[in-house]
DNA sequence: CTGTTAGCGCTTTCAC
DNA sequence: GTGAAAGCGCTAACAG
């Protein structure tokens, strides 16, 4: 019971207890520094006057240090908190923040309702509260990471950044091998659909004039450039095989897409479906299931992810799984410091559900 | 290019543009209060001189606001953000933020790995950044909330504090209400399969002699009350509706209790599910349909939250829909001051799906 | 409109 | 093992 109601300090708490701050400092954060019977009754004092250790903002500017660890997400964070793929993600980072006493800040460099470049963090005040960065999947070039304190650490995660260490998969490699295991069975028409592949926003068929993001800095395009490679190897010239794009992997976006795929005359629908995304490849599965086309027989499909939703239920997907869970630990652990900052590349593997045997 | 790669601070930009530190804090934080040419000059300066803007650490300490708010989870932070209800409330808790420059600071109460009850912050130190708390979904009387800075704002989520203030829906009334529904028409045999009721971990079926959570702070044992009310209306004793618990709201764990039930001789199977939650009736689903169990002529199925899983499939679920991205905004005002802080009750909504017609 | 100054609450040398 | 004192970088009075 104090009797102001301004919050209760650590030099208070010395005053009350007839001890120097440095002792009070010391019971809370250098356990050898003094007595064991002393450093428990402080605590226990502490405990009974209600104060609950030292104020985290006063001791992350003495220190340097918050024990916070942002993660600055491109997309906005409605949806990436309701993405399988960054949810696993942010469960990595989290799972090795956690082991190691540092909490997790989002940061978003998309506002709900912006445009879809994100050129500048929302909030850059709250940014240099963070020890390390790890930024997830920003268009190159962006002012966004020349924001961010530059002496501290920061890991990319999924897109390529110069001078600073990134964790990815190798997306070309991963769609060129599902493709090619598709591609066994000869298709009488594949299609490809994409996420985010043009410079423009655009979300339908890709006509040829439309500008492509570059490979050496968007998944996207890698993911592509694979699947191209696996079609070109078998004759099928990367021409004719169209291509859709979608510009959000969500199902309302993906469903009208893909329904205007799926209702094209017979003899123009695709029976093989290269999806990006295992988004992308569910919605087409229960499209497909609701208008009565058979999977695999009619049409076969493959995805990308390996998201849980596609493995448990019937049929299973055919699909790569890449382990967005280790991608996030990876990252987390070398913001912290507990591995080497380089690029690293994580394996995938083929998984072969029941869309595409 | 500074000798130095000390971070460049406020007063380094001062003497360096002759000016003091008033001043330079003023051109960022308070434009009224110097004239337009000179601010945008320190400003432009600041830009070339890599001076990314006062430091949050020091400005937090100072002002005793760090536009973080914090929100804490009772369940694992894996857990929390990859459950579609958890989600939601952080997007809904999140547009709040964003719409006014605070960020998001991810607390658990729950290692992962250790036991169910929360009863501590993982990491306290770092909470006391936040200028306020968002507590979701933690059992009651925890020493969790105490340790918490007392004067700072703390709004609950899905369970009852007292002396603070919560968001809400009314669970009983709408378990009530969807059961009702089902009830119309006569079930053979109806079960319950419940979401973490008991006192003790457990997952199966839950005998009488085991202790469930008291109605008054749980979510689940409302739901139950209101299943049982909707039962005995319709002259149903509660004790012949078989309850199976289910600790933990994910496939894995969902799925085998689920077999166990589609499982039993024919004639003991029910021809009623009434779940607490959608992800147990989407997994009674996707095992019903692989059974060849036909939905709903043999097995009719209720569900709870209304997630988007369960209704762009088909069969849609039947379910309760509650808005959770409006808890969180709810919440996330609350925190803000931006409404007042009261006990709020949202409204839910029946969703008639094709599971239960 | 601009400059001087006193801390915010804490950690950490450095003497004792 | 313990205490005195110097700031960490910034903001908000206040005086000019």
């Amino acid at each position: 019971m104090s009797t102001s109601d301004r919050p209760i300090t650590l030099k208070d708490l010395a005053q009350r207890l007839k001890v120097s701050t440095a002792t009070v400092s010391n019971a809370f954060n250098r356990p050898d520094q003094l007595s064991r019977a002393l450093r428990e009754h402080i605590l226990a004092e502490a405990r009974r006057l209600g104060y609950p250790g030292p104020d985290a903002r006063a001791r992350s500017l003495r220190t340097g240090q918050s024990r916070i660890v942002a993660v600055v997400l491109a997309e906005t964070l409605t949806y990436s908190l309701n993405d399988a793929v960054s949810s696993e993600l942010l469960s990595g980072v989290t799972e090795v923040l956690d082991a190691h006493g540092h909490t997790l800040l989002l940061l978003s460099g998309r506002q709900a309702g912006s445009p879809r470049q994100a050129d500048a963090l929302c909030h850059p005040g709250s940014a240099s509260m963070a020890d390390g960065f790890i930024v997830y999947g920003l268009m190159p070039g962006d002012r966004l990471i020349n924001e961010l304190p530059a002496q501290r650490p920061l890991v990319g995660v999924d897109f390529h950044i110069d001078a600073r260490p990134t964790v990815h998969v190798d997306n070309e490699q991963a769609c060129y091998a599902i493709a090619r295991h598709a591609l066994t069975h000869a298709p009488q028409r594949a299609a490809i659909v994409s996420l985010r592949l043009t410079v423009e926003p655009h979300t339908g068929r890709v006509s040829q004039e439309q500008d492509y993001l570059s490979a050496d800095h968007t998944i996207t395009r890698a993911r592509l450039d694979g699947f191209q490679r696996a079609l070109s190897e078998q004759g099928i010239a990367p021409d004719d095989v169209p291509v859709w794009n979608i510009d959000e992997n969500v199902h309302a976006v993906c469903a009208p897409v893909i329904a205007e795929i799926l209702d094209l005359p017979a003899e123009q629908r695709p029976d093989l479906l290269l999806c990006m995304s295992d988004r992308i490849a569910l919605t087409a599965l229960t499209l497909a299931e609701q208008r009565g086309i058979r999977v695999p027989q009619d049409l076969r499909l493959t995805g990308f992810d390996g998201i849980e939703e596609g493995q448990y239920r019937a049929p299973r997907l055919t699909t790569v799984r890449q382990n967005s869970i280790e991608k996030g630990r990876v990252a987390a652990r070398m913001v912290l410091g507990l591995e080497p900052a380089q690029h690293q590349r994580l394996s995938t593997q083929l998984v072969l559900g029941d869309t595409c045997p």
